[in-house]
DNA sequence: TTCTAATAAGACGTAAGAAG
DNA sequence: CTTCTTACGTCTTATTAGAA
């Protein structure tokens, strides 16, 4: 009997022994597999009968052997193609990375020459040319503005400021609205934390910044909209009204406070529209400005003790990555009224590297920091549920044997 | 005995049948696992007597059953960890390219822009301080080329020729010395078969390219000298003296024939210097430029039915990429004399874009398709010294059993 | 012809032996 | 122990013979 349950183990074998093949056989049997990996089993018959070195194992066996062998050249060539691939991906990127850096460089020097020309220009007789050659550079923000019909606090006109508001933070954010340069200091690079540039030359303080997390867009919008969590200068963001739009995206009317860098000067508050929506390609797209008189839209009274500041079209886009996370663009475009402290105060409100620093790179920081958390907490308990979740299905179709 | 062959084949069950085990047993198996992935041997005998229902599993199979899932879960990481790697990557290069064409068309633009000022400042009263600024821009080729001692064809002033050569050719290559803006249709992609660029108001016409090739540097090298391979108008390449170099580099005099792009025009040669050398960071670069009188270098008689054309620093850089494959620069920058034409005909002399499809793409494109044969070539005979190799070493640590 | 059940072959995951 | 290998169970899919 015990006999018989040792045969029924299937092993399949003369001497009921698991054996490895000799290195003869396995060379044999290489050989075959170079030339033809997949033979029908008639075939297999055939090789055995006319290798005599494979005449003591089972045709079962070399059924067998030829698939592992498949597999293992699957598995293996699917690994080494991953890491070729991942190979010419990071020499692409280096490339990228330094034509970049090239790029950047170029930018600054065409950017200060121009400013240079621009400058000695204007203290001469091209009035006229220069007005002409400006507005082919400048294109995005000088002429869009003013050209609207009056706008009240209508939804009407709420919604045509907003998606004015959105098409500026778009040319800025991946167009050439805006003249950016290279962040001092900031090289791109695969442990930086994004690409960082400021603005030239236009008016108030621009920073724009660029980069990846691994968050997807909804959480990453739900991070940047909490102002205060990351940008330890916002003293309080209340939201005062919140308007769906028909296009299934958000406005909504914020004031922010803002405190300020030194108490020798007076904070500065905001009064903002907000612009959630989603844009055709599956981006997320966080745009906000100040709303003012002066463009006939709703007002807010001035409060004390707060020097009312002002933004211009700035925001968020997120757009999903296939296989999740996230690439981020943001602008921060401000107007900090820099007139209304102490001359010696002013490059505080005039330095577009501060506002990279405490605001554009600290969102990207807070970012990248809550990404690498999740991230961290996901390895931890990883690879316990897939087991359950097969076993439990092995069940079902077991019918709990 | 047959019994006790059955125990000596190791199968140690207890019907002697290869079982799985039961969807509640992995489960728990699962549970431990995640608690401790490493038991010693007293705390897996623990773990059967606490758990009844492993209880019929034999201690051994539990050791081997901590074993296996172990191997799996490091397979199964390792192959996540690389997948995840290549998302980033994919990412960051999408990023990359996305903000490459941006600085690019805002490179075009500022460079129009300022080609236009610096027009029109040209007619009006700025001389001096026009020329300060231009010496901050187009730093490289100008003032490198002319304060130099009188040098002849002995190997120390061509060495210098070379090395000067050698500079100018990095700062087109890598620098700002040229004014490269996008080339006209060519955006840069995975599929793309590089960056191209073009020169904007530089004497001559200038083509620049950078890109990869999944080939070793030298073979690249070997296959970017023998122009007439891949370059169609190339007529011929005479080496006429080759000088190596203290440095390991060599120094080559040649002669090269043009073919003219219509039977109404005279062909071009070009009489050059050509430098090969390795430098520190291991990259290997080949640059060339013409040899003229006004250099007081070597010089070279006309020669019947053609017009001597001027190459000015021109070049590749080749360098290597860890894991095999190079990252390639090249630039072209000839300047073709297009006065010795009808005027019809002289567009075809002085457009950057034909040099660049005629010459520098062709390059690139002669390259992509040699390492697409190499690597076909490799797939079809893989994976079988391998295996050979380890049987033969299996034979060999065994003795020939 | 079309549908269906039986069969075969392969992919995939995993238990356990072998070698280092 | 880890890594590689042999062998096997399970599930899926392609093929085919027989029935509607």
């Amino acid at each position: 009997m015990m006999a018989m349950s040792c045969k029924d183990g299937k092993m399949a074998m003369d001497n009921g022994k698991y054996v490895r093949y000799t290195p003869e056989q396995v060379e044999a049997l290489e050989r075959l597999y170079h030339d033809c990996p997949k033979p029908s089993s008639i075939r297999r018959q055939q090789l055995i009968r006319e290798c005599p070195i494979l005449s003591n194992i089972e045709p079962k066996q070399i059924k067998v052997w030829f698939q592992n062998r498949r597999c293992r050249e699957k598995q293996r060539k699917e690994a080494s193609r991953l890491q070729a691939v991942n190979r010419k991906l990071t020499a692409m990127n280096k490339l990228l990375m330094e034509e970049n850096d090239r790029l950047q460089k170029q930018v600054s020097q065409l950017v200060y020459e121009n400013g240079y020309f621009r400058q000695h220009t204007q203290n001469t007789t091209l009035a006229t040319k220069d007005t002409s050659c400006e507005s082919v550079v400048t294109s995005g923000q000088h002429h869009l503005t003013p050209q609207h019909p009056p706008r009240d606090a209508s939804p009407a006109g709420l919604l045509s400021i907003a998606e004015e508001t959105l098409a500026e933070f778009l040319s800025k954010a991946t167009g050439t609205a805006v003249e950016w340069v290279q962040m001092p200091g900031m090289k791109p690079g695969p442990d930086s934390i994004g690409i960082v540039a400021i603005s030239h030359g236009c008016t108030g303080v621009a920073a724009r910044a660029c980069g990846l997390v691994g968050l997807e867009p909804t959480r990453v919008a739900e991070i940047l909209k909490d102002r205060p969590s990351w940008f330890r200068d916002c003293r309080a963001v209340d939201v005062l009204n919140v308007l769906p739009t028909a296009n299934g995206g958000t406005i909504e009317l914020l004031y922010m406070q803002l405190y300020a860098p030194t108490t020798l000067a007076p904070a500065r508050d905001f009064w903002l529209l907000r612009y959630t929506s989603v844009m055709e390609d599956g981006s997320l797209v966080v745009c906000e400005r100040s709303l003012s008189n002066t463009q006939n839209g709703p007002s807010m009274p001035p409060v004390q003790n707060f020097v009312r500041g002002e933004m211009l079209p700035s925001g968020y886009l997120i757009r999903p990555c296939e296989g999740g996370g996230s690439i981020i663009h943001i602008v921060d475009h401000l107007n900090l009224e820099a007139w209304s402290v102490p001359e010696v105060l002013r490059p505080l409100y005039e330095s577009s590297t501060v506002l990279a620093q405490k605001t554009t790179m600290a969102a990207l920081r807070q970012l990248r920091q809550i990404a690498q958390e999740v991230s961290h907490s996901n390895v931890t308990n990883w690879g316990r549920r897939p087991a359950a979740l097969r076993a439990l299905s092995q069940r079902l179709s077991r019918g709990f044997q």
